[in-house]
DNA sequence: GCTTGACCTAGAGCTCACTCTAGATTTTAG
DNA sequence: CTAAAATCTAGAGTGAGCTCTAGGTCAAGC
C-alpha cells in the first residue's frame, strides 16, 4: 500500500486536490503550509491529514481569488500559534469582503450580458437587426 | 475644448474608462476595437462614441473574466458584419453559462470563508480555542 | 516663440502563478 | 535483479495582461 502511517504522497495529495505535484512543491516552497511538509526514510514528502485538510481551505481561498501574497501571510499568523486570531479575523473578514464584492460585481456584469444574449436571440428569431452591433452601427 | 467632433482624446478615455493609456492602445493592437480608431491630423486617437460604447461592453466582458483572445474573437464576429450572428449569440451565451458557474463558484468559497469567519468571531467572544487552526491542531 | 504636457511608435520589461526541465534517487512491480 | 514509475532539487521557462521606456511629435498657454 502506499501509506505510510495515514500519510499520503504528492501524487496523490495532488490528484486528490487537482492540483499539479509542481503546485505542491511550489506551495511549499512557498511557505503556504503550516509546517515543513514531513519526509519519508527515502526523502519523499508524506502528507498527514491536516496537511490534507489545510489544503482544502487553501484551495477555497485560492479558488475565491485570494493572491498567494495574502494566503502566505494567513498561513504565516496561524504557524505563530495562538494570541494572533484577532489578526487572522480580520484578514478573513477582508477576503470575505472581497468575494461579496466580486460576486456583486459579477452579477452587475450578468445582467448586461443576459441582456445581450436576449437582444441576439430575439433579433434571431425575428430576423431583424435591431439593438445589435455591427461596424459602425450602435447598442 | 478637447472634443473634436464629439471624439474624445486617449487621455480622456482612458479616465473614463479607468484603463491605462497604454492599455488603450493594447487593445487597439491586439484588434480589439471594431475599427481602427481614427486619428487627428496630428495622427492622434480620436475616440468616437461608439468606440466608447463598444469599450464599456469590452469592459464588462473583461471585468467578467473574458480572456483577451476570446474577446478579440468576439470583436472578429462583430466586425465581420451581419450574418454571423448565430456564432455571436454562442460565444456570449458560453461566457454567460462561465459567468453564472462562476458565481455559484464564488458563493460555495463564501460559504466556507463565512463559516471561518463566525469561528474566529465565536472564538473570540468565548475566549477558547475551539475549531481554530493551529500549528497541529484541526479544524 | 517657447515651455509644458499630452500624445506617438516600437519594443522591452514586469508580475503572477505556476509549469517544465535536467539529472539524480527511490520505490514498486515483475 | 531489473526495469519502470514516482519522486527529489534547483532553477529556467511560460503565458496572460498589461506597464513602462526611449526617443521623439504635436498642441495649448503665456
Amino acid at each position: 500500500m502506499s501509506e505510510i502511517e495515514d500519510g499520503l504522497p504528492i501524487g496523490q495529495v495532488a490528484e486528490a486536490m487537482g492540483l499539479s505535484v509542481h503546485a505542491l512543491r511550489f506551495f511549499e516552497r512557498e511557505d503556504l503550509f503550516l509546517r515543513p511538509i514531513p519526509r519519508s526514510a527515502g526523502g519523499r514528502r508524506v502528507y498527514g491529514p491536516e496537511d490534507v485538510e489545510w489544503l482544502l481551505l487553501c484551495n477555497r481561498l485560492r479558488d475565491s481569488g485570494m493572491s498567494i501574497a495574502r494566503l502566505k501571510e494567513f498561513a504565516r499568523l496561524v504557524r505563530s500559534g495562538p494570541g494572533n486570531e484577532p489578526d487572522r479575523l480580520a484578514l478573513l473578514q477582508e477576503h470575505e469582503r472581497t468575494v461579496q464584492a466580486r460576486i456583486a460585481d459579477l452579477d452587475a456584469c450578468l445582467v448586461i450580458i443576459h441582456d445581450k444574449v436576449v437582444t441576439y436571440e430575439k433579433h434571431l428569431r425575428d430576423g431583424t437587426a435591431a439593438g445589435l452591433w455591427s461596424p459602425a452601427s450602435s447598442p
